[in-house]
DNA sequence: ATACGAATTGAATTTCGATTCGAAAATGGC
DNA sequence: GCCATTTTCGAATCGAAATTCAATTCGTAT
């Protein structure tokens, strides 16, 4: 019953006979269970997933689902952690592929671009996490604001270090101007539709209008 | 039960001796529950608006609800529906006031910041109406993006205008920049705390971005 | 004061979905 | 093939909330 994730089975490897046999085969429904959850909970949102349209999707039983989780709630919480590892992992990756020289604003352009993509991607966890943040019940919510604002960490960094090279103007609020362009961004997921703009491009007139506005010169 | 609001009780006067007789003090109560239900909708979201809740805080029965109205939905179906009335009519209050002659710029301006300070004074309609959309039954989401489209006629027009103008660079697209402003605004409401910054200033800084941008001239 | 429609109410009903549970079935090592 | 453990499943259970309804109260015009 549902184990704790955080068994290290590495450690069994090494002392041959231990006692707690290791699982491994679960994991795959447990894993299935969760993408199918993060499906419902982008398409029908908090209220309307039921656990029967989770184990259908995940070729499974709504009594099953209780072999891994406690509870619905549980299971909506761990798909917004992993939600949010993913979304910083991408911002993460996406700064790291520019060089460490690059300017304030290529960087920026760069973990807006990867964010962007991640949400517009339709990656059911980013998705699910934009559109059900805002229906949760106060506890659950509290406890992921404060998740979130850890990772907004390096969005604050960027954009102070933006200020500092002089490429934003003093008389922008730094924190008003992060939580605008997120809006910018997370606000997409309502209104994109595949086809006519790629996410990068999207990001990119993002980009050039949080810099140089969309006024001309 | 549940009246058409649509009977015209105005004629009536003039007739004198009409035989119905015009109903008035149960507007009242009509309307109570219906801020009620706003502010629950804006305050819980869309899942855990009970009638229960809505009912206490129009200090009335959840059973009394059901001489109002048909169903749950349909409480939530006129909230929305007055939350489109009033923002379209804010926005265009904003519009008018400003001078006809005005550039598409300060247009645009004054548009923005009635929209904002609209949702951030927190008219719980208009709150509710952000917060809750995504998590709409599918029917009545539908229902509504054909409405939100119809009052995007404004700042569709605006926008056009300023390109007409010149105002607006042409390697920008309009349809996803007005979206995109959009998002800025409405997103909003999920980090404003009031007392920092007013709503009109968030605004002018928004309006800022949009035109010259953040970055440093 | 009376009558009559408007409005309210509390109790009963219904519905629906989460959760529990014990019994099978699958799995994996011997 | 057999045992122990893991995993699945279907049939109840439970609870919460929406909804219905018959009875009552209220408002007011006569």
């Amino acid at each position: 019953m549902h184990r704790k994730v955080s068994t290290f089975r590495m450690t069994e490897v090494a002392t041959s006979a231990g006692k707690p046999p290791r699982p491994k085969k679960s994991e795959i429904t447990r894993a299935a269970i969760l993408d199918a959850a993060a499906y419902v909970l982008r398409s029908k949102g908090y209220a309307l997933a039921r656990l029967g349209d989770i184990a259908k999707r995940a070729r499974t039983q709504p009594s099953s689902i209780y072999y891994y989780f406690e509870s619905r709630e549980a299971i909506v919480a761990e798909v917004l952690r992993i939600a949010n590892e993913r979304t910083n992992a991408t911002v993460l990756d996406g700064l790291r592929a520019v060089p460490e020289t690059a300017g304030a604003r290529e960087k920026i352009t760069a973990v807006m671009t990867a964010h962007l993509t991640l949400v517009l991607s339709g990656d059911p966890y980013t998705s699910a996490h934009i559109r059900i943040f805002a229906q949760l019940p106060p506890k659950m919510r509290n406890h992921f604001i404060k998740v979130m604002d850890e990772n907004s960490d390096v969005w604050r960094t960027l954009f102070e270090e933006a200020r500092q090279q002089g490429v934003i103007r003093q008389d922008i609020n730094l924190s008003v101007l992060r939580l605008q362009v997120l809006g910018m961004l997370n606000w997409s997921i309502e209104w994109y539709i595949p086809g006519a703009m790629t996410p990068e491009e999207i990001a990119l007139q993002a980009a050039t209008i949080l810099f140089d506005g969309a006024g001309a010169r």
